[in-house]
DNA sequence: CTTTTTTATAAGCAATTGCTTATAATGTTA
DNA sequence: TAACATTATAAGCAATTGCTTATAAAAAAG
């Protein structure tokens, strides 16, 4: 997979809802799927084929402990590129037409 | 729309080789369809309906001169966001476990 | 005015995505 | 060992996406 490919499948983890939101979370701090269930509202299947997905894309990690499984942000740019889209997302506000 | 739809938007927009290849060109030079039409190989219906995606995420803009369409990055901040992507992935490969 | 060039749009469709429900697998507790 | 808690996966499906072909619209050239 050449980096254009990994660009596009990082790209296409990050543009959705629910995956944005648990990333989010997990840059805040790293969390078990039961604590993600607990604060999100999707049901626990939707929530692990979104881990999975975010896991593919070699975002997020994961560690099991006893029962539990742990999940945490693997790639460091992934904090620079969320706010770097935070920015742009300001900039779009801006040159919005009246 | 509140910054979360727009972030979502914007990631959605990138998450495509195409739309990648046309948002990395048009940084370079701002280009009319016919040309962007010349440098790649999608049909232009194809072509068109992906212009017409970056143009509603609010990443590109377009101008009419004659019969032409003129099509330039209208989002200062996604220079940034694809050198910020580009380390990401570079980050990607160092990190890959072989 | 007719033809040509450039671009957008509509219709149709195969492929993919996203969700739900049900089930399996693994470790823990009683 | 039996029941429970946690997570992943499979099957099924509606909705969305991405492409092709065909057509329309607008400006320019003949």
């Amino acid at each position: 997979m050449n980096s254009e490919d990994v660009s596009v499948k990082i790209f296409k983890a990050l543009g959705h809802p629910i995956r944005l939101q648990i990333v989010k979370s997990l840059l805040i701090e790293s969390l078990c799927v039961c604590d993600l269930n607990l604060s999100f509202d999707f049901s626990q299947a939707n929530l692990s084929q979104h881990l999975k997905i975010l896991r593919e894309a070699g975002i997020l990690e994961s560690k099991k402990i006893g029962v539990e499984m742990h999940y945490r942000v693997k790639l460091k740019g992934i904090s620079r590129l969320l706010n770097t889209m935070d920015q742009t997302v300001a900039e779009y506000f801006e040159t919005l037409d009246f």
